[in-house]
DNA sequence: TCCTGTGATGAACATAGTGTTCGGAAATGC
DNA sequence: GCATTTCCGAACACTATGTTCATCACAGGA
């Protein structure tokens, strides 16, 4: 299964690139590093930033795959813990808030206000595919509802990533079990109520 | 009450501009417009531009300080027209529904997928006004629960928009009513368990 | 250990956009 | 009419992007 290992040059310049790109958007935010500052930082030559990747864009979706994988694997984790049914539907609310809590400087750059577009794009695509799989799987009856199955995935998402925001913003003064409890307070009774339509 | 009329030439610049802006995001996207863009379509001189507006995202707030006096006015009238108290709670929603349904280009490339990163912080910072006020109004004993009510006020405004988004996108073939329906069935009970907890 | 192919280098270049400046022309409103 | 405000537009300094190419260095198989 594991891939023919590429060239240690490449995987060196690689992690070079996407270890200088995250150090920078800790520090300025995505919008204000530029092409130069990143190779800059990870003392790479100009044309070989172009080699690997397209523009900064193609560089940060790249990076943005570790996270994607640790999310995952959380949800996994969350799932496979055997609890109530009533604590496992939103599973991956609690994780994804810890997750947050210990890499709070990154989340609020990334997906805070200051934090740029596309990473907040790419961000609710990732979250609505973690929140859509979840729902096939915990909830199938929701298909036979009145209300379209992804309109409850988009409705979850944004209310998610705005919450998740709003605190990662510091604008909020609370732990993140209080922000699990705040989401499931909420976005439970709105599912019962989708699955009644 | 009315300001001192500002020079004529002043208005048409400045209408002009907005125009122009409006015309070019409906046609490449915000994001894709240079200043160049605008001023050329506006036949307008590029010192001038700057006489105006700071930059390009000065302009676009400027801009969407109309849509924002439209969107007051619907919900003004919303709130007028006495219905009961349930159909009274999240008034905004079916206005801004039926808004989009007809504008729905403008809202595609603004607040859609297309669209750019400080089109949809400004309309969230807007929505979010305007849900807490409406919170505030309707739900005042919102202020002794549990739950903070700025999260309240989060979840909603990131649900809706989030849903929003998705309907703009041309993702989901449903009218405005439906699309209200769905939301009012999704964030009614959210609503009632926040004043229960 | 040697050899070969692949990756890395960096300077130079073409392109494009931004925001400023300023003297002169033109429209405005009184 | 006439003083005042606004507009014009060309020129300029800057910053950034993405490409090209000859040359060098290293990885990894033999």
């Amino acid at each position: 299964m594991t891939e023919r290992k590429p060239d240690r040059r490449v995987q060196r310049t690689r992690q070079l690139l996407t270890g200088a790109l995250l150090q920078l958007i800790l520090e300025k935010g995505y919008e204000d590093v530029s092409v130069q500052d990143i190779i800059d930082r990870a003392n790479v030559g100009r044309s070989t930033f172009y080699a690997h990747f397209a523009d900064k864009e193609d560089l940060l979706i790249a990076g943005m795959e570790h996270l994607e994988r640790e999310l995952v694997e959380s949800q996994r984790h969350a799932l496979a813990s055997g609890r109530s049914p009533e604590e496992r539907a939103l599973g991956f609310s609690r994780p994804l808030f810890e997750h947050a809590a210990g890499h709070r400087d990154l989340y609020r750059s990334m997906v805070g206000t200051r934090g740029g577009a596309i990473v907040q794009k790419e961000f609710h695509r990732l979250l609505s595919t973690l929140i859509r799989n979840e729902l096939k799987e915990q909830v199938p009856r929701l298909r036979e509802t009145a209300i379209p199955s992804e309109a409850v995935v988009q409705y979850l998402t944004g209310a998610f990533l705005s919450l998740l925001t709003w605190w990662a913003d510091g604008k909020a003064r609370m732990t993140a079990t209080q922000m699990d409890d705040v989401f499931r307070a909420l976005a439970l009774p709105a599912m019962k109520a989708a699955l009644r339509a």
